[in-house]
RNA sequence: GGGCCGUUAGCUCAGUAGGUAGAGCACCGGAUUUUUAAUCCGGGGGUCGCAGGUUCGAUUCCUGCACGGCCCA
């Protein structure tokens, strides 16, 4: 048989050499034998020059027998072999793998040739973007890639990354988020659509962030917010039966139950339970001293307040999947008011292990509100929150104006779900090539 | 932005109550025909993150900086 792969271990026993090949399937053992193995050279005997220099990461070829070894190992007798490719670096401690985060984040291909974990945890992040794909292929949804390169940004509250065209002569921005283009599809007749959004967030990066990342954006005409949370119930749970056999989760020591349906909150009533008064009827002052009391920075502006002192008392807290429902208006400006509860819009975030996973509305479709929203959102922005556009995407408003069937919509947190189902701290241990700060040296 | 911790050989780590450093793996040389982190003998390899300060002398003590990790904002 013929084989290839990387050596990464190697025994001399004089004229008897034990080696260890590793492909992508995983570990394979030759043998090296005086009078079988052919030299590639002349002037130098088979194990002789294997002995001298065959390295550890070399990448090489072989040819030979099948056989098993006295302790009954499989084994390839190797006849013939050749390099393919020399390694000129010493690979990792062959034990203890490359520990040091800052080594496997700046040289990944480093931490992916010595750890075989981190092999396998990046082929099964492969593997269930595969299956989300197929999830929502089977249900009817279109994938449809949008600009990443937009002259507008919007569809979420956040800095954004800028840049330039020579060839339009124009600021371009980097995506915060693809919403207002897929909306835009369904303006034009895709009923379904979905897309595999990378956006761009020029903010901070800790556990949960990090400036590129990737967010699932699906919409359906003519759902409502509930369908999509039938729709989210039946991607976690089957996602996690998939991946983990069970419908309960181990992620950092925790066990997650993701039997549906999932627990329901609602936003105001859980945060009014916890601060002890109506969030929304409160006055500025009381919401204020509540952040004070609570070690959140009392100068954001009152909507920014209720989002990070709901996120504090309740959203951090709560651990099997949970779906807040029903959010302040304000903080929803592309969500549909709500058919009951005034002053609030039909929405709902999942939270799982402290988490927020999924963002989802039932959109708003009215081009007039959405106008009216825009602008009151505008006139945040110039009172100083600097997370909210600074302009208004009029061409957006023009495909409202066409009219845009009633729709839900939702938006998953890829990494955060990749986080979960591999069970991985950090939003950097399910990134390939996490950026780090450049090191003088180098 | 703040707090704590870390940075010593290619990798994993010791260590020096201040006198310029060690181990294992890896590498080089030798022995070895059944190993599984093989073993045995020998060898080479370090601006001890960077810059100042204290000191006769700093990898070690102090300060600042850089990079990273964890936690907080």
């Amino acid at each position: 048989m013929r084989v290839a792969g990387r050596l990464t271990a190697k025994r001399v026993f004089g004229k008897l050499i034990f080696a260890r090949l590793r492909d992508e399937s995983g570990d394979l053992q030759v043998s090296f034998e005086k009078g079988v193995t052919e030299s590639p050279v002349a002037d130098l005997e088979g194990v002789k020059f294997a002995k001298k220099y065959l390295d550890l990461g070399d990448i090489i070829g072989v040819e030979g027998e099948v056989y098993r070894t006295q302790k009954g190992e499989v084994t390839v007798r190797v006849h013939r072999f050749q390099f393919l490719a020399k390694g000129l670096r010493n690979l990792p401690e062959k034990w203890h793998g490359l520990r040091d985060k800052e080594l496997r984040y700046r040289h990944r291909y480093l931490d992916l040739v010595s750890r075989p974990e981190a092999l396998e945890t990046f082929r099964k992040m492969s593997e269930i973007l595969q299956w989300i794909r197929r999830f929502f292929l089977e249900r009817g949804f279109l994938e449809m890639p949008t600009p990443v390169l937009q002259p507008v940004y919007g569809g979420a509250f956040a800095k954004p990354f800028t840049t330039y065209s020579h060839a339009l002569d124009t600021t371009l921005y980097l995506r915060i988020s693809d919403e207002l283009y897929l909306k835009r599809l369904l303006v034009g007749g895709y009923e379904r659509v979905f897309e595999f959004s990378r956006d761009f967030r020029n903010e901070g990066i800790d556990r949960l962030h990090y400036p590129e990342f990737t967010i699932l954006e699906a919409y359906a005409a003519y759902w409502d917010y509930h369908d999509m949370m039938r729709l989210i119930e039946d991607l976690f749970h089957d996602a996690v039966v998939a991946f983990q056999g069970s419908e309960t989760l181990e992620y950092q020591g925790r066990t997650l139950n993701f039997q549906r349906p999932f627990r329901r909150m609602d936003f105001v009533e859980a945060l009014a339970e916890r601060l002890g008064f109506d969030p929304l009827q409160a006055p500025d002052s009381q919401l204020k001293q509540a952040a004070e009391q609570h070690g959140v920075d009392p100068r954001h502006p009152r909507h920014r307040l209720l989002d990070k002192l709901f996120d504090r008392l309740v959203g951090d807290h709560l651990q099997d999947p949970t779906f807040v429902l029903d959010h302040p208006l304000v903080l929803s400006p592309l969500a549909k008011r709500h058919r009951e509860k005034p002053g609030r819009v039909e929405r709902f975030e999942l939270f799982v292990a402290g988490m927020e996973l999924v963002n989802a509305f039932s959109e708003l479709n009215d081009p007039l509100d959405q106008r009216r929203r825009f602008e009151e959102q505008l006139a945040l922005r110039k009172a100083g929150d600097q997370e909210i556009p600074l302009e208004i995407d009029e061409d957006f408003l023009m495909a409202l104006e066409l009219g845009m069937p009633p729709a839900g919509g939702i938006g998953i947190g890829l990494e955060r779900l990749l986080m979960l189902l591999l069970n991985e701290a950090s939003i950097r241990d399910v990134l390939l090539f996490p950026q780090l700060r450049p090191r003088l040296e180098e």
